[in-house]
DNA sequence: AAGATCATCAACCGCATTATC
DNA sequence: TGATAATGCGGTTGATGATCT
């Protein structure tokens, strides 16, 4: 594939930007947008490589963009994000307004990984029988399952790298079932299941999926690395389902069934609201979500609920409908506390 | 006070997908 | 249809400041 390359690295700099370097590239986008990142340097007088400056204003100039003081709330959100979808930091990111995946990558692992691994510790040092499903939700804080955790007894679902472009809710049954559609679906399943072999998966991404070939049949498409037993305690025994239907062609999208309890009722919704509209889908959006207290939207050309986009733009003030989300979460967020 | 070690995070790198010709 | 350019993503690295010995 190409990949675009300076005329000589050693005109280039590198290393931390300057304050005049930010300045120049801000300026230029200001006047001239987004886009053609290859040539921008040039045109902007910047030696950088052009993917640089684009890490560089997503992550630092773009308007915005919040540094540093992530809050509990978006810790929990993190932690529940990432339970779900594995290390897809972008999608992640793509929840938490003004947050950028680099940050949430950083962050995760400089803080809320230590505190997982320290927790995973202390829970194995203290318990080393496994308790019953009563005792499960009373005495063992309800943790995501990060804990490296031995192969035989743990399920791990992971993808390919693949894009995936939206996602939709199926009216049809099964019920509660979230499809992320995509254009491919080389999906990796089952296999290794610390996350430590997950960190080191090229080949799982971001949203993107496929369709160009069925999965095989006993890889479950998803990225998440979880533990039964602590899936149980989730009440998301049912997390990820086998495709239904494998000589369909809906069986290439990456289907995740949230469960039905309240807690994945909110992680379901909240992972689904589109934080950058086109007006079409905003409007359908807004009046579904209007009718039915909540943020889904039924397409009407096709039986699916079309929740986010990939590639919208991003240019709505969501965090009232963030903090809504949050504040809805409050209540089941229990199991965090446990964790935190 | 000085060197060693640790923690953080901005930036880089390699690779994948998508777009365009 | 294939080649190339553009873009995006996640893992890793390295510079820097903080803390420890």
């Amino acid at each position: 594939m190409g990949r675009s390359t300076p005329c000589s690295k050693e005109d280039l700099n590198r290393g931390a930007w300057t304050a005049m370097e930010d300045k120049i590239l801000t300026e230029y986008i200001k006047i001239h947008g987004e886009g053609k990142w290859g040539s921008l340097p040039e045109r902007a007088g910047l030696k950088r490589f052009g993917k640089s400056c684009r890490l560089r204003w997503l992550n630092y100039l773009k308007p915005g963009i919040k540094r540093g003081n992530i809050t509990s709330d978006e810790e929990d959100l993190i932690i529940r994000i990432h339970n779900l979808l594995g290390n897809r930091w972008s999608l992640i990111a793509g929840r938490l307004p003004g947050r950028t995946d680099n940050e949430i990558k950083n962050y995760w692992n400089t803080n809320i990984l230590k505190k997982i691994q320290a927790n995973s510790l202390k829970s194995n040092h203290t318990t080393s029988r496994k308790p019953s499903s009563n005792q499960s939700c009373a005495l063992v804080p309800q943790q995501p399952s990060y804990k490296i955790h031995n192969t035989t007894t743990s399920r791990v679902v992971r993808t390919k790298a693949t894009r995936c472009t939206k996602v939709v809710l199926l009216h049809q049954e099964p019920q509660n079932k979230v499809v992320l559609l995509g254009h491919d679906n080389e999906m990796n399943g089952g296999g290794s299941t610390s996350i430590d072999d997950h960190n080191h998966d090229h080949d799982h991404d971001d949203h993107r999926c496929s369709n160009t070939s069925e999965p095989p049949v006993d890889e479950v498409p998803s990225a998440v690395d979880y533990d039964h037993d602590q899936c149980v305690n989730l009440n998301c025994e049912q997390t990820f389902n086998d495709v239904p239907d494998k000589s369909n062609s809906s069986s290439q999208f990456m289907n995740v069934d949230f469960g039905t309890d309240d807690q994945d009722d909110f992680l379901s919704q909240f992972l689904n609201i589109d934080f950058g509209f086109n007006d079409d889908l905003a409007e359908k959006i807004i009046s579904s979500s209007n009718s039915k207290g909540n943020s889904c939207s039924k397409s009407e050309k096709e039986n699916e609920t079309f929740l986010f986009r990939h590639d919208m733009p991003f240019d709505l003030d969501v965090e009232p409908a963030t903090d809504s989300l949050i504040d809805q979460a409050d209540d089941d967020m229990d199991w965090l506390k446990g964790l935190i």
